[in-house]
DNA sequence: ACGTCGACCTGTGGGC
DNA sequence: TGCCCACAGGTCGACG
């Protein structure tokens, strides 16, 4: 569920369902699922055990547990060995998600059965009947842990200080923004998919994003006026917050929270997957573009391209 | 510093 | 029916 309004369903369903419990044991079934996790399956099943669950945070497609207790190294300087093994900075460590492609958290009873994709399992310590899975068909998604960044608010993992805020955090800085895309010798819809300018967006929201700002995706960005951009996070903001309303975009089984259930957002789609159906606003064939590798859907009369 | 491309995977649907 | 190709919501690193 890849974009940041998926993520987010699957975000609160962790807050609510996992958050505040403790990993018994941990089952690694596909070692490209801790991929990121470089002393392996072994060391990560390890770290994880004993580990009591944060509140589940989120920065564009990233998702991450904060946690306290377990391992040795965090047992130690927790009960203060002695002042030659305690940190002069203390940092924490967090569970970090990405769900890549087709990765989902799930949260189910013990005895359901295996999915078909299923590549993580934790088990909690506790009396509750559910367990925890991440399951992932492609397996571009998985989990790791990590450091997080010393004396960070939101206790962000260290390998993803380099994503942008997302435009639904409230420290996003739209100004900022507006001057890097000032800077940037690059179009608009390659900016929106930066992940180190503006997080969250892909190809769905940027589309939606386009349409709704009335702006081809292949609009240069070094001539945007404030109230351009203005325009353009406001629109970003709307469509993924109507999204969010609804539990997010769903083609199909993959793209689903933890309990399972699919988002509506689908139908509300303007521009994404609307090839040949007409514009809402002009009634315009919609067109589909091949595009880096992947495809732009636009209204050609109410976006018009750059001149060449 | 930018852009482009391929790699990483499994599965589905259309055309023949 | 099968086979092949295009395509699918993401990210990263190599290369120019």
């Amino acid at each position: 569920m890849p974009e940041l309004p998926e993520v987010e369903v699957v975000r609160r369903g962790l807050e609510r369902w996992v958050s505040g419990r403790t990993i018994d044991t941990v089952e690694v079934h596909h070692p490209r699922a801790i991929r990121r996790h470089t002393a392996g399956a072994a060391d990560f099943a390890a770290r994880l055990k004993g580990l009591r669950l944060g509140v589940a945070r989120r920065r564009g497609k990233y998702l991450w547990l904060p946690v306290t207790g377990g391992g040795p190294a965090a047992q130690t300087a927790a009960e203060g060995i002695g002042p030659l093994v305690t940190p002069s900075v203390t940092h924490g460590l967090a569970i970090l998600a990405h769900l890549g492609m087709s990765g989902q958290l799930l949260v189910q009873p013990h005895d359901a059965p295996d999915e078909k994709h299923l590549r993580i399992r934790v088990r909690f310590d506790d009396d509750q009947d559910t367990e925890l899975r991440f399951v992932d068909q492609r397996t571009f998604g998985g989990l790791s842990v990590h450091d997080t960044v010393p004396g960070d608010a939101d206790q962000l993992p260290d390998v993803i200080a380099h994503i942008a805020r997302d435009p639904l955090d409230p420290a996003f800085d739209d100004a900022a923004f507006h001057d890097a895309l000032r800077r940037r010798r690059t179009t608009v819809k390659r900016a929106l998919l930066d992940q180190t300018l503006i997080s969250g967006v892909g190809n769905i929201y940027a589309d939606e994003a386009l349409w709704r700002s009335k702006l081809h995706y292949e609009r240069p960005t070094a001539t945007f006026t404030r109230p351009r951009t203005t325009e353009l996070l406001g629109h970003v903001r709307d469509v993924m917050n109507a999204a969010l309303a609804v539990g997010g975009t769903s083609f199909d089984s993959l793209y689903v929270n933890v309990n399972g259930e699919s988002g509506y957002f689908d139908r509300s789609l303007d521009a994404y997957g609307r090839e040949d159906e007409p514009c809402r606003r002009c009634g315009t064939p919609i067109r589909r573009r091949p595009w880096m590798n992947r495809s732009s859907y636009f209204c050609p009369r109410c976006q018009r391209p750059p001149r060449a």
